[in-house]
DNA sequence: GTAACCCCTGACATCAATGTCAGGGTCAAG
DNA sequence: CTTGACCCTGACATTGATGTCAGGGGTTAC
């Protein structure tokens, strides 16, 4: 099977898919000519991929553990690295929910000072009341990006 | 005040009032020998950008409003503009968190399933039942970055 | 005059998956 | 033989605030 067949079948792009081998996530046999063979096999391992880089795992945090999923038909078997890699990206996920949640809060007070109409109120958000000049931080929120990405 | 000066007083480092500055977020005169001079006014300015930075928003999205923000002492004064930028940033917000809470949701019963000590269990994360081969999205979080961001 | 700071500009690096283009093959149908 | 639809590799672009370096100058205190 072609690599434009692989695409059609699991939504991925061919960019993505020659992206995925040249990082050691999937291996395709060369026909004479060059061109990449694929298998059955690889249309699931293309989707599974798919589908680990829209739950937020980068590549290389798919490499990880990729080979510790096994599935013979209709069953699946992961190995304790799968769990663990899911359990850390499901703290990092929480980590970004509960900053968006103090900067959604945040915005609120703003916007609910900014509907009382006279302007004698001093929001949080704008007020130059913070002293201390230490920067905080927000994570760069770790999860898809590129093709799977919303455009808007 | 020179630029060393006002990245004390406010947590930004001296890189990034400069690129304050070429955005347009800021304005410094200039003294003889080319130094940027700033006054008080520049810190309460360099403060609240910060700010909204860590809110969320890009130089951009605030250089579309920044100038419609006055401040008396004591008393801020805003105009819609700031209201309707909030707005669409909170929706942003809001719409990161459900993604989030969707792929935590994912994350838990792929957990839940590999913690069913034998193998059966096939979790949605790991299946390969998906038929449709569109590929979903992410909005990339447009939080903020560089300096004031997380380094885990 | 020289060390130790500070300032200046401009440019490249970062993250990560993907888009996109250039330049070039392969192959089957007409 | 030509057209069209594939395939290949390699490289650059995207995002966006910030780090960091190079190369050069100012200021101050010793």
């Amino acid at each position: 099977m072609k690599i434009g067949d692989v695409a059609k079948r699991t939504g991925a792009s061919v960019r993505s898919i020659r992206h995925y081998e040249k990082v050691g996530l999937i291996r395709a046999t060369r026909e004479e000519n060059g061109y990449r063979d694929f298998d059955e096999a690889d249309v699931l391992l293309v989707r599974r991929i798919g589908r680990m880089i829209r739950l937020g795992f980068t590549t290389e945090e798919i490499a990880t553990f990729l080979n510790c999923i096994v599935d013979d038909p209709a069953t699946v078997t992961t190995c304790p690295k799968v769990a663990a890699a899911h359990r850390l990206k499901l703290a990092a996920i929480e980590r970004q929910m509960a900053d968006l949640e103090t900067r959604r809060q945040k915005l609120l007070i703003t916007l609910k000072a900014a509907s009382g109409q006279d302007d004698t109120s001093v929001p949080e958000t704008l007020a130059h009341a913070e002293t201390n000049p230490i920067a905080l931080a927000h994570p760069r929120h770790p999860g898809a990006r590129g093709l799977f990405r919303r455009r808007g």
